[in-house]
DNA sequence: ACGCTTAGGTCAATGCGTTGACATAAGGAG
DNA sequence: CTCCTTATGTCAACGCATTGACCTAAGCGT
């Protein structure tokens, strides 16, 4: 037999102290086996070091740094996300869909969402959603640049909005927020804030999710100046 | 003379090791100068320390932790950008104008754009804010719930993309972000990615903020809903 | 078979936020 | 004036991400 090296780009790995062999593959999956460990919020470099059994320092030889790590991580969960969707004969109906499931994935691991939303994976799998959306614009009748310009702010409010439900899932802290706001409410002066006043027993319903409601808003932005089928 | 302890809640203050009796408000004018400095995020605690001429963990006395002391200068820049607003009888144009406040405000200080999307500050300017702006959908003719509801819906959404915005000003990885970007467009196969391909004379415009397509999108929606004048 | 180069594993050290134990002076009580 | 309580400053230590120096064996050319 010829030796191992054929088809991996990496060769001369040396085993660790204890015996491991190290490849990238191997340190996503227990990132991902940290991250989804739980406790939550398990993964941290040294843990990692632990888990595969080689000094934390090694994984700087296979990634930059923990970004880039979790980068690596959020382009296979972009993958994830998008297998299974199959965009129907309705642009706006898809676009909903795809909006509910990137915002599904990112609540799904909430310690990469702040890195999704901000970051370029520059993997494949994100130039393909890209396109899929892109080509559902296109479908309703936008101009090319209008179909670049809408999706690009289209798909950056349904990310950042995604992170940010995300981030209130994270700790405890948010737990001591909103007592903090309920407190704030029950307080406020009619004088002070008069309008705030008006509405009072309609401020409780600030707890849920402002993201269905953002969505619909931008859907029906996008319907109202695309040119659609009845326009001129 | 009396004792000093006359106005101050805090009492029995000792002088640090330096001889700086230690305040919240010199705490924070400290940190807001760390913040503020040439290389830009030089805060830290233990140089805060070193600034005020103290432990770093005396800070712990003052403040939870770092978050709490954040949110703490997050609520005076809050009433800064407050500060001199005065809605129009325009809803649309006052909201705009609010979005574009917070928006710049926030790109000022990316070190607290996250903290201020995320965090509710519980802090007078805050409620002030939202105040004004229920106030502006309730004059668009909304009712009180709806009024709610769709504010909560544009605040967050603007927090959010402006914290977007803030995160992509921080250090250099985003520029080899843009790289891989322009990279990826620049060899992408018509094959796998038909529509990009169909648009790509016009990606390039991908590095603007999406910003205001949002903004505008944001309050086109809410005209389209609002109940105005010309309504029914 | 032998030596060279060097990828990659390891170690030690940096500065970070945070915490628990400890020390001490401020200020009230008598 | 003296004593006691306790707020608050200080110190040492933790685990964190990251980095530079080192060391060693993998796999090449000969």
């Amino acid at each position: 037999m010829a030796t191992t090296r054929a088809s991996s780009g990496r060769v001369r790995r040396r085993p660790t102290r204890s015996g491991v062999v190290l490849e990238p593959e191997m340190i996503i999956d227990a990132a991902l086996r940290l991250i989804e460990a739980p406790g939550g919020n398990a993964l941290t470099v040294r843990r990692l070091g632990v888990e595969l059994g080689a000094d934390p320092s090694a994984i700087y030889r296979y990634f930059r740094d923990l970004d880039a790590l979790l980068i690596a991580i959020a382009d296979r969960l972009i993958s994830e996300t998008l297998a299974g969707f199959e965009p129907g004969p309705d642009w706006k109906a898809a676009l909903r869909e795809m909006g509910r499931g990137v915002h599904d994935s990112m609540l799904r691991h909430p310690r990469l969402a702040q890195l999704r939303a901000i970051r370029f994976t520059a993997g494949p799998n994100e130039l393909r959603a890209d396109d899929i959306g892109i080509g559902l614009l296109l479908s309703a009748g936008f101009s090319a640049p209008d179909a670049v310009r809408h999706f690009r702010d289209f798909i950056d409010a349904v990310l950042s909005l995604a992170a940010m439900d995300a981030a209130e899932l994270a700790p405890g802290q948010e737990e001591a927020d909103k007592e903090a706001l309920a407190r704030a409410y029950a307080t406020l002066s009619p004088e002070d804030y008069p309008n705030l006043a008006a509405v009072r027993d309609h401020l409780p319903q600030i707890t849920a999710s402002p993201f269905p409601g953002v969505l619909e808003k931008l859907i029906s932005a996008l319907a109202l100046a695309a040119p659609g089928p009845s326009a001129p």
